[in-house]
DNA sequence: CCAAAAGTGTTATGTCTACACCCATGA
DNA sequence: TCATGGGTGTAGACATAACACTTTTGG
């Protein structure tokens, strides 16, 4: 605790003429969607500390970049995703012994990338996978350092920007089926949409999905072939989708 | 740019085992309501660089302290604040150059204070007041280092969380009428509010808030006195006001 | 023809908004 | 008693959810 306010010019023992060295890292966190479920990208690392164990990617800020370039900087290195992919800053962590080297404030990115077979072909990783966010977070698999609490924050972020951005169109590509993009937010949130009005949210109002002429070919069990679609001007500001609260409306009693 | 990913272990003319060494500050935007109005507390800095210029509060990080017990220890020392006071981290800034003396990351809080008199005593601030923050963005004040970006993403986090989290509440006191925390959504949206239908919304539910048996006197102009409430356990997980969505709904013609 | 998935129609229910109206106070 | 703001009632517009039904494909 410092001395309170009103006092002292300085807190005690502490000359602000000197200040502490950082090492600043950034570290991102890629998610896609693979069968359906939310899935989080991890490196094997190859080095101390930590050695073996799972990580999400990321490295060291240079002096003469931004943070955003860093986080694309490592983004391209681990997934050769080059494009303008959306890249998020979500947060920052700086515990004292969160790297048991050295002090270490690290800034954490999301990013979101459509479903891509074999993206992954790390550089300075020994190991790349994608696992299942459910997996991820339910202790079975041990991350580096605080990476854990770190994927937890990104997943509670995307849930969170699913229905205030457009975030849901970057888990697709460039043309999708509306069944597809409702496994988007049906995955993220957990939840089940009704497809027959989740449509109607997005086709009734001009400006969310654009119909491109073509048709997807329906899967092994048959069905209709579903419309094609291209994601419209809208999708910068919002989400036509909305997640329904828990509800625990109306009055207790009375 | 780097080399393209899949061949080069190490981008070119970069060693990783040396990093830089960066300085670590933490910046708290400081927010309340004033008048109706909402307004950010700005220092006049009395060292270079930028000397004699409005900036947020902020100092360096200690190896031996979270980000937020940094954030808290700001506060404190520039606004006497001691109690767990709202403090929502929102960002971290590190483009090259944005301090010219050396390499800076910042990591940047939000907190929201209730109406204070006389809050303002700095220590190592020259001077210390509360700004409308419609002054401190247009341009009519310049802010040191890129402080005027740091407020507008600190006021533009807490309109979204406005509907997302409780925040209203931390604006207000301990009790409070439903106009004060009305022109809490008022000022921050820059919407005027139906009194009718936002005394609905609060308290047709349980949970948001509870009366207590006491009415607040009314203002100069007379008018029927007005309950105070304390806040309920709801705000908790969210807020019982939606912003309105600017309403382009139905398609075009049709 | 059958199963499965896309897409349409319909209806009940809930929520939001505007606004009329009554209530209680200070001056 | 008048102006002002607190508080209640209510009707229409609008949005949501549930589900029956039709369409179009692969086998």
């Amino acid at each position: 605790m410092t001395t309170k306010t009103g006092g002292g010019q300085v807190p005690a023992g502490y000359d602000p003429s000197r200040f502490p060295a950082f090492a600043v890292t950034v570290d991102v966190v890629i998610l896609t969607m693979s069968g359906g479920r939310l899935h989080v990208l991890l490196v094997r690392r190859g080095v101390a500390p930590y050695k073996g164990m799972w990580a999400i990617p990321g490295g060291f800020k240079r002096p003469t970049e931004t943070l955003g370039e860093a986080a694309k900087r490592e983004l391209a290195q681990e997934t050769g995703v080059d494009s303008a992919s959306l890249l998020t800053q979500f947060g920052a962590y700086g515990d004292p012994g969160r790297d048991p080297r050295m002090n270490v404030v690290t800034v954490a990115y999301l990013a979101v990338i459509r479903e891509v077979g074999a993206v992954v072909a790390g550089t300075d990783a020994a190991e790349a996978a994608l696992i299942p966010v459910s997996e991820a977070l339910n202790e079975q698999i041990e991350l580096a350092f605080d990476h854990a609490q770190i994927v937890r924050d990104a997943v509670e972020r995307v849930r969170a920007d699913l229905d205030l951005t457009g975030i849901a169109t970057a888990f697709v590509g460039p043309t999708f089926t509306l069944a597809e993009l409702r496994t988007v937010y049906e995955a993220v949130w957990g939840v089940q949409l009704d497809g027959a009005n989740f449509r109607r949210s997005v086709v009734t109002v001009d400006g969310w999905v654009i119909p491109t002429g073509r048709r997807a070919r329906p899967g092994a069990p048959g069905g209709k072939p579903a419309e094609l679609y291209r994601a419209g001007r809208m999708w910068k500001y919002s989400s036509p989708i909305r997640r329904s609260q828990p509800n625990e409306r109306r009055k207790a009693d009375s």
